[in-house]
RNA sequence: GGUUUGGUAGUUCAGUUGGUUAGAAUACCUGCCUGUCACGCAGGGGGUCGCGGGUUCGAGUCCCGUCCAGACCGCCA
């Protein structure tokens, strides 16, 4: 038998007891007559103790021990006359009989604590050591929870989990798919699963009413600290439901997961349509954490001659509580940030309110103390708040302005971690212009159902259609995502009409969906939630890497195994494939 | 594809206007130490400064190219 215990279980209370350890070498201190040693596990690391005079030989071996060392132990449990109450055993020790090294360790590249010296590309190419540390463990451990937990609530809502194959068919719309060639039909290939979308409609058809899986997909796009080429997502589907259905469930298993997992009562979700997102935060996923809402400041700020406003097609503020405090080194800061190119502002404009009562302006050549009073009394101002404002076409301005107020929350540390606004996205638009390509494109997906008072306006203004469509969002994160699915096959007609699908691509692409629907499709909708960046969200990262395993870098590389990897000529052969040069 | 930051000891980093033998911390090795737990003390080994080219009497430092990594933009139905 390797152990009787773990690290991490030995108490005051085993006091006396014989026991076996199996683990790794923490750290050997060496005071001469006495060696201490950690020894660790997942479970914990617990303080073995080696006497000279009582037994050399025994403390010769464990003096000898490397870091990471696979050692097996036997002693006896006892109480230290020294305690350390920072640790969970640190009120007892082993007193050692018995060490056997089961295996040695070369010194590992980075150290294996807490706070490592390694650096993130040591790390990345060592994963299995990095793994061994507490940080990454705790993170596995809390996907493991949120796993747990999701499987826990959806069961006992009776949903019942089915495998999606990942070998599919190629599809245009959507993201790039990574795609595999089939030896036994050559020239053609498999591609794998974006999502398990039309898989888990098809298992509506079937009857399954409540579905869910937690399933890996596949996009071949580029790489972001949240984005991974492979991921994972809670992917549900239900039947005979409609939006408020799926909402109140989801935000259930939602509340279910913080609750278990974190012991957070998240507040009730807050509902927003999309427009309304839009134009108060510029964003169809706003962090709520902070106010900072958008002024429109068009009608009060134009007409002055100030010839940058005159010309522009929208004139936002947000009041920055306390900004008076900002120097004008900080604020030429703000315009920096907006400037750059990732930005794209040509400049900003601030009106400082200042505690006196007095008005200060970057504009001040242009604009009375009377008008720029009326922009902050349109923007709620109060004495010691500064306004910040980005002027241009309605396209640039928003998306500018949302970056900012971002960037000011950030450095106001209004963004806080273990604060968590939960909200609903909702009304998504069903299309969305794509100008390079001249035509609509599905915002969310074709399969997704536009509301039906919009009907009438899907053949005359199809941008103005809005969708049965819905976006989890949490601090600014979207969690997830989902619709109402069309189940009619006219009106799915209809829509592939629409994306610009001809009869025989529609036919071609998704007639084996086209055809489910002649037999009985019941209503449907559902909701896929990106599993990886919950776990983040409820570990307070941004960066969903440390959460999976063994992730990817931001060339798509996994650094370990060193893949992608050229393949052999015989390969390549037998796939009847041939490299360009 | 673009913007940007970085690459110097096993590791994390410093390295001034270009100027002697490239430093620190930590890790590693050796010795000493009976209560350590970030043990302590003394000593030691360890470098093609990512790679290639150029400027210069002289390059870790300046210039060009290239590779690698990170963040962001595009992209991600």
């Amino acid at each position: 038998m390797y152990r009787t215990f773990t690290c991490g279980e030995l108490n005051i209370k085993h006091i006396g007891q014989e026991v076996t350890l199996s683990g790794w070498v923490q750290k050997t201190r060496d005071l001469g007559s006495m060696t201490f040693l950690d020894i660790r596990d997942r479970y914990g690391i617990t303080q073995v103790v080696f006497n000279n005079d009582s037994d050399a030989e025994l403390c010769k071996v464990a003096r000898s021990l490397g870091r990471e060392f696979v050692i097996q132990l036997t002693g006896t449990v006892a109480e230290r006359s020294n305690k350390n109450m920072k640790m969970p055993t640190g009120e007892i020790e082993i007193i050692a009989q018995k060490l056997t090294i089961l295996n040695a360790s070369e010194t590992p590249p980075f150290t294996i604590e807490d706070n490592t010296d390694g650096g993130e590309d040591i790390r990345m190419k060592y994963r299995y050591l990095d793994l061994r540390r507490n940080p990454l463990k705790e993170k596995l451990m809390l996907r493991h929870k949120v796993s747990l937990e999701t499987r826990k609530y959806l069961d006992a809502q009776s949903f019942v989990e089915v495998e999606t194959p990942y070998l599919i068919k190629s599809t245009p719309e959507g993201a790039r798919d990574f795609v595999v060639p089939s030896r036994m039909n050559a020239g053609e290939f498999y591609a794998l699963p974006q999502s398990p979308q039309t898989f888990k409609q098809l298992l509506m058809v079937a009857g399954y009413d409540k579905y869910y899986q937690i399933v890996k997909c596949f996009r071949d796009e580029d790489l972001r600290a949240d984005r991974q080429p492979e991921f994972t997502q809670i992917d549900c589907e239900m039947s005979f439901v409609e939006q408020e259905d799926i909402l109140n469930v989801f935000e259930g298993l939602t509340k279910h997961i913080f609750k278990t997992v974190r012991g957070v009562d998240l507040p009730d979700f807050i509902r927003m349509p999309y427009s309304e997102a839009m134009e108060k935060y510029g964003n169809d996923k706003p962090d709520m954490r902070f106010g900072m809402l958008f002024n429109n400041i068009s009608a009060e700020a134009k007409g002055h001659n100030f010839p940058v406003f005159d010309a522009a097609e929208d004139i936002l503020a947000i009041n920055v509580t306390g900004g008076t405090v900002y120097t004008r080194k900080q604020l030429d800061a703000f315009t920096n940030f907006v400037k750059r190119p990732q930005v794209g502002a040509k400049g900003m404009v601030y009106v400082k309110y200042n505690e006196d009562g007095s008005i200060k302006s970057s504009v001040d050549k242009f604009y009375s103390e009377e008008v720029l009073k009326t922009w902050l009394e349109k923007c709620d101002s109060k004495p010691g708040d500064t306004l910040f404002i980005l002027s241009g076409d309605n396209a640039d301005v928003y998306p500018q302005m949302s970056a900012l107020r971002l960037h000011v929350a950030d450095e106001q540390g209004l963004r806080d971690k273990d604060v968590f606004v939960p909200m609903w996205v909702t009304d998504f638009p069903l299309l969305e212009w794509d100008a390079d390509n001249n035509r609509f494109h599905a915002m969310h997906h074709p399969f997704t159902s536009p509301k039906k008072e919009d009907f009438d306006l899907l053949e005359s203004d199809p941008g103005k259609v809005r969708a049965n469509a819905y976006d989890m969002v949490i601090n600014g994160v979207e969690i997830g995502g989902g619709s109402i699915r069309i189940f009619d096959r006219d009106l799915q007609s209809r829509m592939f009409s629409l994306l610009g699908f001809s009869k025989e691509e529609a036919q071609s692409q998704f007639g084996f969906l086209m055809d489910a629907f002649k037999y009985g499709a019941p209503p449907h909708g559902g909701i896929a939630f990106g599993f990886d960046r919950l776990c983040a969200m409820m570990g307070g990262t941004d960066s969903i890497r440390d959460y999976i395993a063994f992730p990817k870098n931001n060339s798509g590389k996994d650094v370990m195994i060193d893949a992608p990897s050229p393949i052999s000529e015989e390969q390549l052969n037998e796939l009847t494939l041939k490299l360009k040069d």
